[in-house]
Formats: structure tokens, C-alpha cells, sequence
DNA sequence: CTGGGGATGGGGCCC
DNA sequence: CGGGCCCCATCCCCA
């Protein structure tokens, strides 16, 4: 008994959650564009997918093989099967850029409708696709050129082609197309495993000699250890150690800096759907490179350390995954509780690039979806309920449409929404950080909550609660004061409306850029503080000096009333609760 | 099952 | 801009 639709449904289902960002794990940079997608689905379609999803959770593509527009018409094919074309001239030269993108990829399947569609179109040979070494002669030649333009050092590692040479390994493709700047990408699952946590480091990413632009340090020294996609950012990491994978991602992430989230040109025009009719082959073969290896260490830090950071994965997961994407930029991540990175509060948009947000799922576009996600909001909809409101910058407003309408890209500042990313760009740009200020009251948007709640809770203690003697500049909104102007400034700008530094992944705005490249560092799984003792890594110094109390026994926080002792300041705060409140 | 403690992650903010 | 610290939230373990 089958059930005639259930793969088609299925898939379908798929591709709709990857357009709504639900549960999408991985995001694949592409130039300046961002696509979200899920990680089984991609692991499933290309063997090289497979490997770089396996370690990382951002992906950075080869833009000399691939492009925004492009890669847009792969993702959809992979979620459905289907090639839409564009109708226009450029046609041939479409299947041309998508051909080579398959071969990059190693979608074998699109890329052999491509060259079919190519031959039919022009009876021309293809353009760099023999057959046999095809993507990978092509990426070869560029494998040479990106390694020309990097120090020739010893370190280019260009393993020699696996002995199986005719099979496609699945590290083969990438093999070719590593340069000393770009990662990795694991060749054989054991390796990178363990990458995560601590000991392996190994998250290579390879980033060694040339080290990536990033327009955000995200790099912070590690201290300690080395290798790990947290090390892939600093200059100095040792890429030759680890020949895996997923680094790539990590290193190039770099490239998520502030210009890179321009939004891919929206490709129109379908004129002709190809279909893909042995849809059941899959790239399965080389099972050993896929599974995961079991976290090595086991204890409860490193298995916690793996994947994303832990918080962040829940980030994702309930506040984030119902980010629409739309053409390949991440649109706004839902609200949630303020915990969340990202998405906690939803703000998303950053004055100077193109990343839209969407507020809770657009109550209401497709209703059936919610239905799915409803699991989705289970976290924060139970504590924010839901609430949009609770968040600062709320990203659609009451009378906003939802992000699906017409106008997706929407200006967070002024709620006005724009067909493009250009023109949304355009009138943000008109917006001066003057702007910005609040306006307080009337203003369309609430201030946030928490805010007041931290400012609120922390007054007491606060500056405002010494002595101002020695604190001349005074806050005119709260009248806290600081002792520099540059530190009053700083504190005032948590009394704007508006943040000036967005993060570039997922959208979430701050008002201190140092908050925000740590929050980056977050997304990028960057843990430059190692623990000698055990290996586990963190993103802050202060957590690593909070930590190694864990190994040296040391608890110098003294609860007055009991006498209980903690490792952690926070703990025996959390514990004087207990103490203060009767319930 | 529940509450407390240990440990960790993220954001805000001051220095 | 980085260091530090505070607060909140959460997970896990254990009694």
C-alpha cells in the first residue's frame, strides 16, 4: 500500500517551511545573500552538501562557481524537483550558470537537465562539462586560480585525488575547490567530527593564510586551543589540520558583514518548468562520511558545546525558524521572549541593509502553516505569548500587512514596505540617524519592555544609585549619570528607538556594536576561550573565568544566610531568591 | 513530580 | 572596543 502523493506532499511541505524559515538549520551564504534551508534536505540532494552541512551551520559558497540568482533556482530545484528557468534570452546562458552551479554542488541530477536543456537549446558543446572530470576540471581551474592568489604556501594541501578517482567522493569536489582560504571540507566523517567540542577542534576552517574580509572581526583571540570554527576566523588558526568541513562555512562568514547582506536580484520570470523525473536518486552513496560522530566527549559541557550553541539552536528554533526567507534574504526573525538572539526581539532591520523582518508568523497568511509551526511558537508563545508587542522595534505593526503581501521588504523604522530590496534600501538610506532618536511618546514604536525592566531592576544599584558626585553627565531621559560624556553617550542610545548595529544574520539590532559582533560571534559558533582543563570553549572570557571555577572547586559567592556557597555570582543571586521570596 | 543547585547561553550596559 | 558584570532564561542532574 503507498500512498500516491505522500513523497510530492511531503516535499512540498518542505518547501514550504524553508519559505517561512521553519526549522531551517543551515544558512548558505551566497555573495551577499543569505538562504535558509534545512540541512537533511540538502544533505539528501548533493553529497557535498552532505559534507559541509554536516559540521557547520552556515555555508559559504563559492561565488565564482555560484550566484545569488542562481542559487536561488538550485535551492528551489532541490526542494522541488522542478527547474524554473527564466524565460528571457539569457536563457542558455541560465542553464550555463546553473549547469556549473550543479557540478559545483554536485547535484548530478540538475546538472544533467541542464545539460540536456543546453544541447536541445544550441546543440553547442556545454560549456565545462565533460562528463567525466566535468565540475570537477572546472573546479580545478578555479581551485588554481584561488590558490594563485594566495600565499603559496606549504600548507596548499591539496590532497591527491582519492584513489577511487572515478567515484565521486564526496570530499572530491571539494578537495578541488579548496584554496588556502577556503575550508575544508571533510572528506571522510571521522575526522571533523569531533570537531565541536574540544577536543578536535575541529571545525576547521581553514581559513589560514588569506584570511577572509570579514566587516566584523568576529575572531577573538583564542587564548588557547586551536582549530576550531572559532579559531577558523582568526588569522592564525591552523587550517591544515583540519581538512573538514564545515569551517568553510564559518571562515567565510566572514563575509556576513555588514555590506554582504544585500539582497539577491529577485529572478522573475518562470517561463518553463522542468521537472526532474528520477527524482528518487539521491546522492546516499558514501554513508560514512555522514554520520556524525558521536560527541566525544561526553560530558555534559561538551555535549552541550556541539552544534549550535545551544541557545542558539533554541533561538532558531522557536523564534527564528518562521523567518520567511525571500529571495535569499532572511526576512525578519519572529519575536519571542527577549531571551532569544535573535529573535527574542524581533527587530530585524537594519537601518543600512536589506533584512526585513517578520514579526510572529504574519498572523495569518497561511494559516495552514501555523498549524505546522505551531510547534514552533510552543516556546515563546507560551511566555511572550506571542507577543509581537513585547519586543522593541516590533517589526509589523498593527496596521502593517503581512510580510508576504506585496511590499516584503519592509522599513523597520517607519513600517513602510517596499517590492525590492533596492528600493527598501534606497529609503533607508534616507533615514538619518537624527532619526533614530526616540521620539518618545506618540512614537509608533513601544519602547522596549525588557529594557525598562533592566533599567528598572538595576537602578537600585545602578549608577544613578551612587553618588553622582563624581558622575557630572547626567542622562536627560532617565537621569542616570556617567562619569565621560562618551559613557553617557553610550548609555543614551539605549534610549533609542531605533539600533543602528543589526546583526547581519538573523537581524536582530543593538545598540553597541561590541553587542553586536558578540552576538555574531554566537551565530558563528565562534568560541574563542578554551578551557584547558576540559576543552570547552566560549564565546566571552568572563564565562571561561566562570568556568574553570567548575574545575577548581572554587566557590567564593557566600550566601550571608545559609552559609551556601557557589561557583557563580549569578547562582547564589538566584539562590538569595529562594531565600527573599517565599514561594 | 518537584524544587534546588550547577552550569551555561544571550543581551544590556558600564568602565 | 574589549573586559566585566548583571540580569534573564534554560537545561540537566539529583535529592
Amino acid at each position: 500500500m503507498e500512498l500516491p502523493n505522500h513523497a510530492k506532499q511531503l516535499l512540498l511541505q518542505l518547501n514550504q517551511q524553508r519559505a517561512k524559515g521553519f526549522l531551517c538549520d543551515v544558512i548558505i551564504v551566497v555573495e551577499n545573500a543569505l538562504f535558509r534551508a534545512h540541512k537533511n534536505i540538502l544533505a539528501a540532494s548533493s553529497i557535498y552538501f552532505k559534507s559541509l552541512v554536516l559540521h557547520d551551520n552556515l555555508i559559504n559558497l563559492d561565488t565564482e562557481m555560484v550566484n545569488p540568482s542562481v542559487f536561488r533556482q538550485v535551492l528551489d530545484f532541490i526542494y522541488t524537483g522542478k527547474l524554473l528557468s527564466s524565460s528571457d534570452h539569457s536563457n542558455e546562458q541560465n542553464f550555463s550558470a546553473l549547469l556549473t552551479a550543479a557540478s559545483y554542488l554536485q547535484l548530478h541530477d540538475l546538472a544533467a537537465l541542464c545539460r540536456k536543456k543546453l544541447k536541445r537549446s544550441s546543440g553547442k558543446p556545454l560549456p565545462g562539462k565533460p562528463s567525466t572530470p566535468g565540475p570537477l576540471s572546472r573546479l580545478r581551474l578555479n581551485n588554481q586560480r584561488l590558490s594563485s592568489s594566495t600565499p603559496a604556501g606549504p600548507n596548499n594541501h591539496y590532497p591527491p585525488a582519492p584513489s577511487d578517482a572515478d567515484q565521486p567522493q564526496p570530499d572530491e569536489g571539494l578537495r578541488d575547490k579548496l584554496s588556502d582560504d577556503e575550508l575544508f571540507v571533510g572528506s571522510s566523517g571521522k575526522v571533523g567530527n569531533g570537531g565541536h567540542g574540544s577536543s578536535n577542534g575541529n571545525l576547521s576552517s581553514g581559513a589560514s593564510a588569506g584570511e577572509p574580509d570579514l566587516g566584523l572581526d568576529l575572531s577573538k583571540k583564542s587564548p588557547h586551543s586551536a582549530g576550531t570554527a572559532t579559531d577558523a576566523l582568526s588569522p592564525h588558526s591552523n587550517s591544515q589540520e583540519s581538512p573538514q568541513s564545515a569551517s568553510v562555512s564559518t571562515t567565510n562568514s566572514a563575509s556576513l558583514d555588514d555590506s554582504s547582506t544585500t539582497l539577491p536580484g529577485a529572478d522573475t520570470c518562470i517561463s518553463e518548468t522542468m521537472e526532474l523525473n528520477s527524482a528518487s536518486k539521491t546522492s546516499e552513496e558514501t554513508p560514512n562520511q555522514t554520520d556524525g560522530p558521536p560527541p566525544h566527549k561526553k560530558t555534559r559541557q561538551a555535549a552541550r558545546k556541539n552544534e549550535w550553541p545551544k541557545r542558539e539552536a533554541s533561538g532558531l528554533k522557536s523564534e527564528e525558524h518562521d523567518r520567511p526567507l525571500v529571495n535569499g534574504v532572511i526576512v525578519g526573525p519572529k519575536d519571542g521572549r527577549s531571551s532569544g538572539i535573535c529573535g527574542g526581539s524581533g527587530s530585524c532591520f537594519a537601518s543600512d541593509q536589506s533584512f526585513h523582518c517578520k514579526d510572529e508568523d504574519d498572523g495569518g497568511e497561511n494559516g495552514q502553516d501555523h498549524s505546522d509551526e505551531s510547534g514552533q511558537s510552543d516556546g515563546e508563545s507560551a511566555g511572550g505569548g506571542g507577543g509581537h508587542h513585547s519586543v522593541n522595534y516590533v517589526y509589523r505593526q498593527e496596521g502593517f500587512e503581512p510580510a508576504f503581501g506585496d511590499n516584503l521588504y519592509v522599513c523597520i523604522p517607519c513600517g513602510k514596505g517596499f517590492p525590492s530590496s533596492e528600493q527598501l534600501n534606497a529609503h533607508v538610506e534616507t533615514h538619518t540617524e537624527d532619526e533614530l532618536y526616540i521620539k518618545e511618546e506618540g512614537g509608533a514604536f513601544v519602547k522596549e519592555e525588557d529594557d525598562e525592566e533592566a533599567e528598572d531592576l538595576s537602578a537600585p544599584v545602578g549608577p544613578s544609585g551612587f553618588g553622582s558626585e563624581s558622575r557630572p553627565f547626567k542622562c536627560t531621559v532617565c537621569s542616570k549619570s556617567y562619569k565621560d560624556p562618551a559613557t553617557l553617550r553610550q548609555h543614551e542610545k539605549s534610549h533609542w528607538l531605533t539600533r543602528p548595529f543589526p546583526c547581519n544574520i538573523c537581524g536582530k539590532m543593538f545598540t553597541q556594536r561590541g553587542t553586536m559582533t558578540r552576538h555574531m560571534r554566537s551565530h558563528l559558533g565562534l568560541k574563542p576561550f578554551a578551557c584547558e582543563e576540559c576543552g570547552m570553549r566560549f564565546t566571552r572570557q568572563y564565562r571561561l573565568t566562570e568556568h574553570m571555577r567548575v574545575h577548581s572547586g572554587e566557590k567564593p559567592y557566600e550566601c550571608q544566610l545559609c552559609g551556601g556557597k557557589f561557583t557563580q555570582q549569578r547562582n547564589l543571586i538566584s539562590h538569595l531568591r529562594m531565600h527573599t521570596s517565599p514561594s
